[in-house]
DNA sequence: TTTCGACCCAAATACATTTTTGGTCTAAAA
DNA sequence: TTTTAGACCAAAAATGTATTTGGGTCGAAA
């Protein structure tokens, strides 16, 4: 009797890394199998098939990312502090990711392309992400940094949402220009608004 | 001896009409000659090849897209009514260009792809965006509703390119979702951080 | 319960052939 | 001189076919 789910994240991992290595689309299920050291039809004991793993090895990738955040803020004090923390840890994570795949963004346009990447971040994770600004918003509150009135505005509308639109932008200029000048700057500047404005 | 520009501007519309119709890789020069009643050749005779009046084509749509704005925003007065028409202006005029493209970018997935594009509005016309958001920030500095040491950042840095990051989150978030739910009251609540913000 | 090799078939690849299409050139019309 | 069209060419794309690859199933065995 082995552990399923030591056995299934074994074979995600394999499978990740021969993903970074030689892209996705270049990945089979034998080069897996054999990665894994075990028989092709071993993972379809694991996995309904090959799309399955491939979901979760982006899922798995995308929880990192998103987990690295959410650590990164929980061990802040201060509303300030927090904010500064959750853009700065997002900015580098995107850059270790992008270096990570960089083959893959360059080779392999086709699959990795920008707007499934966004599509599915802001499907999958924008909930996730809603949660965590709340929390750093709520910290806002409490020490009494930023007016609770205006979390939410009309129409129950919540001020996260509108500080993760913000957010996103600062995402893709990363994205898009690799590495960005000054971004140190660039984000406190941001926050001196943001603090400015909840104020 | 006829104006030479209108007839440019003339083979550049109908290219425009057949992409449309048709998609950007099915037009051919013979599409395009026939369309606009001349014989192939003659198209050399005013662009150097197929890509320059491809090239045409996107920069004069995009040039459409910039302007627009730019003149939603000089007829507009006050800072708070300028950067509220940008916003706005800006958010409609990509749902209307989503819908001309709309069978472009569903169909035609791999030319009209997203970091395409977004690539080229940040190369091309960052600048230029920059440039008006920064004649809105003069007018909010000129009325009193900015503090001018905001808009100059430390570093010689500029407010404009901030807001011009956060903004291209919205346009993002149009592009994906197309029709944003209560696009309106996101807008205020992004303006009124950055009137509070910007004091 | 877990693993594997043999097997199947749809999809991808490779290759040769034909058609289309971007681009040139020359001559004629305006 | 400016502008246009038709013939022409080479390169690219589309087409058709043969071949291989790779995803997924199954029964047997460990």
């Amino acid at each position: 009797m082995v552990d399923e789910e030591q056995v299934k994240s074994e074979i995600i991992e394999v499978a990740k890394g021969l993903i970074q290595q030689f892209g996705i689309n270049k990945v089979t299920m034998k080069d897996i199998a054999q990665a894994a050291g075990k028989g092709k039809s071993t993972l379809y004991y694991y996995f309904k098939n090959k799309e399955e793993i491939l979901d979760a090895v982006i899922e798995d990738e995308m929880h990192q990312f998103y987990s690295s955040s959410e650590k990164a803020v929980q061990n802040e004090t201060g509303f300030e502090n927090k904010l500064r923390t959750y853009i700065n840890t997002k900015v580098k994570t995107i850059e270790i990711k992008l270096k990570n795949y960089a083959f893959l963004i360059e080779v392999d346009h086709h699959y990795f392309d920008f707007r499934n990447y966004f599509t599915r971040a802001s499907l999958l994770f924008n909930d996730r992400e809603k949660v965590l600004i709340e929390s750093i918003l709520k910290c806002g509150v409490q020490t009494g940094k930023i007016d609770p009135d205006k979390v939410h505005g009309k129409d129950g509308f919540e001020m996260a949402e509108i500080l993760l639109i913000a957010i996103r932008g600062l995402e893709m200029e990363v994205f898009l220009k690799k590495k960005i000048e000054n971004i140190e700057t660039k984000t406190d500047m941001m926050i001196e608004i943001l603090l400015n404005g909840l104020k």
